[in-house]
DNA sequence: ACCTGAACACCGTTCAAGT
DNA sequence: ACCTGAACACCGTTCAAGT
């Protein structure tokens, strides 16, 4: 109808981009379909093959959107502080769209600005001693690990309400508790950690820390071994 | 029709799972649909609302059966080398169906086995001299790396011909030969490396001792802190 | 160049009914 | 207890046709 015309900008590459992310946030990744799109832009479901071949490449045209939010400036300094701090854009990017930082995996390569950050990454480990084998393995874990820290970020599931959300955490506290505590004194004291993480930014913080120690660690390692 | 029910089992929660496992396996999990396990079981696709109240109840039980491969045996030794035998441990239980590995991540402190090793990573950690909170942290990355390093090892994707998956690497590799190498230095001498892991072995092994000498650095850190 | 209409082969799921 | 039949509201996609 008429309305859905004056809401929606034009059909075109970009704005069905944008409005799949928003989806994405609002709804999750999957409530991100084609004709749920078409019906947005008050428009028949296939006038969307028009700007996109097939869904695989509406949803790899979100995934190299993400790397847009990526800051364009160089990395200076000792080379784990330049990892450290691309790992927080990369982390940033990302954030801002939660539920479709996992588009990002299969796309860093294939977009301009994934290219440059895997280059900057990569420089980095070249710059601490890494052969480009090892170097190439950081990098794909280093990535992975931003993906999924992302992507697996408890409360990143949007489309429940509160209310379902407070349930499920019952749930999971009520099934730690029944444990026997002899057994699962471990698991019993770290319980409220597991079950949800009260503050992100901590919790990226150290386990971006985790991650460029061990490549410290492994440089040593891998220097020692050549 | 009768020839399905003789090559299948009995329907039931059990054969059921085995059988979407099998299937993730040979097709992907995406190839896991309530109507095409009832059709490789001869029967109705309401059939199996009988046995599951839904398909998320599905996954949920194939993610539980990942687990049990896991060894019932428990860790002992320094706390590090536990922890890396745990991760070893786990991995290969994931790894017998790649393509269903992302179902563990949610199913760890649902199912038996999980929580098991669980409480021996947590204690390892605690052993170590981690707080209960940042011993949680260390494990959920833990758990995140495993689950990714299965589910994103290249060639694990099924339902591609050889031909497919061989095209597949030519693009990717067609592309990186055409970036400008002065700017992609570092990306094309790691190229081979980025685009296909030929020894996935070594890769896990790097990866993993990447986690546990993190998580040795940061030990020292949390103690100095603490 | 850009979009529509009709159709096809799929999904998960409900609900009443069968044995 | 365990399964079927019919139906519903969804998917992605093709192909010919419109403007």
């Amino acid at each position: 109808v008429r309305t859905k015309k004056l809401e929606s900008p034009a059909l075109s590459r970009d704005t069905v981009v944008t409005r799949a992310l928003e989806l994405a946030d609002a709804e999750g990744l999957d409530a991100v379909t084609v004709r749920r799109l078409a019906q947005e832009f008050g428009v028949t479901p296939m006038a969307l093959y028009w700007h996109f071949g097939n869904k695989e490449e509406l949803l790899d045209a979100m995934g190299d959107a993400l790397f847009d939010a990526l800051p364009p400036h160089a990395y200076t300094g000792p080379w784990h502080e330049r990892l450290r701090k691309l790992l927080d854009d990369l982390a940033a990017a990302l954030r801002r769209h939660p539920s479709s930082a996992e588009l990002a995996y299969r796309r860093i390569m294939a977009c301009r600005r994934g290219q440059d950050i895997t280059e900057a990454a990569l420089a980095a480990l070249a710059d601490a001693g890494f052969p480009s084998r090892e170097a190439a393995f950081v990098a794909c874990q280093a990535l992975m690990t931003v993906v999924s820290l992302v992507a697996n970020l408890p409360g990143a599931q949007p489309g429940l309400t509160d209310d379902e959300r407070d349930q499920h955490l019952s749930v999971k506290r009520a099934a730690i508790a029944q444990l026997p505590p002899d057994h699962y004194a471990h698991v019993i004291s770290a319980a409220p950690y597991l079950i949800n993480c009260e503050d992100p930014d901590e919790y990226f913080a150290f386990s971006l820390d985790l991650l460029v120690a061990g490549t410290q660690a492994m440089r040593q390692r891998v220097a020692a071994a050549g």
